[in-house]
DNA sequence: CTAACATATGAACATATATTCATATGTTGT
DNA sequence: ACAACATATGAATATATGTTCATATGTTAG
């Protein structure tokens, strides 16, 4: 991302310190790998999804135990499932009128459960 | 959370399969959980967070050294970083004017890299 | 004390997000 | 074909969130 070698610290700049900011820079991660990143996390950052995730991680469940478990209404459900599905972190099989959802991602399962372990021990 | 026992699977509920929702039910986290797991992933799903946790992952920073890696005002970077501070994932110190900033939260850091891997290997 | 500076913060604004309601789609049983 | 049902989805609404601007706070140097 940075090409140039990093100049001597000679802090003409303000406050700033040039040269740890170039050092900074070269081992920052992209933009687009930031904001991909984000995504991920912002999936998971949500009550119902977590949820929802969290239900799913124990079994494979149809779209309306899921909201009787979690206690909310269908459509809300469906359309959380669909940022789930698009993003690919649960899978689904149709079975008659029915859809079957369940954890598709070992990586957020992980995720998922250090966040859960996170709070439970602080 | 829940007390009884699972009654039998008599299904007179629609589509909805009762001993499964009462099984699920007994295995998933309570609201307030949800909402604290939710809470910490939120704070990770955010393009500007992940670059200050990023960069602060590698070495401590003062504000302005944030704004110019980053490529973000000083105010921004300022309003996140109070986020941030609020839920103890980073640190700080103050030295003269200027506040240096570290990462305090180890889990945060595996959370972190986790998510950065994740997206490089796909 | 004053000026310059680093950081913090309140208010305003624009944008994103979650839920609900109404309805569409697609399946099963009669 | 029709009714009942499970799920999906568009539109509307309310709320949350991130950034900017202006300004406040607090520190250092002169």
């Amino acid at each position: 991302m940075q090409t140039k070698e990093c100049p001597d610290d000679i802090c003409e700049q303000l406050c700033e310190h040039p040269q740890t900011i170039c050092l900074a820079k070269k081992e920052s991660i992209s933009d687009n790998e930031a904001q991909q990143v984000a995504e991920i996390f912002k999936l998971l950052g949500d009550t119902t999804r977590v949820k929802i995730l969290q239900v799913l991680s124990k079994r494979e469940l149809c779209v309306c135990d899921i909201a009787a478990v979690i206690e909310m209404g269908q459509s809300a459900v469906s359309h959380q499932l669909r940022l789930l599905r698009n993003a690919r972190l649960v899978r689904y099989r149709r079975e008659g009128k029915m859809a079957w959802y369940s954890l598709d991602d070992e990586h957020v399962r992980s995720l998922l459960s250090q966040g859960i372990d996170h709070i439970k021990h602080r």
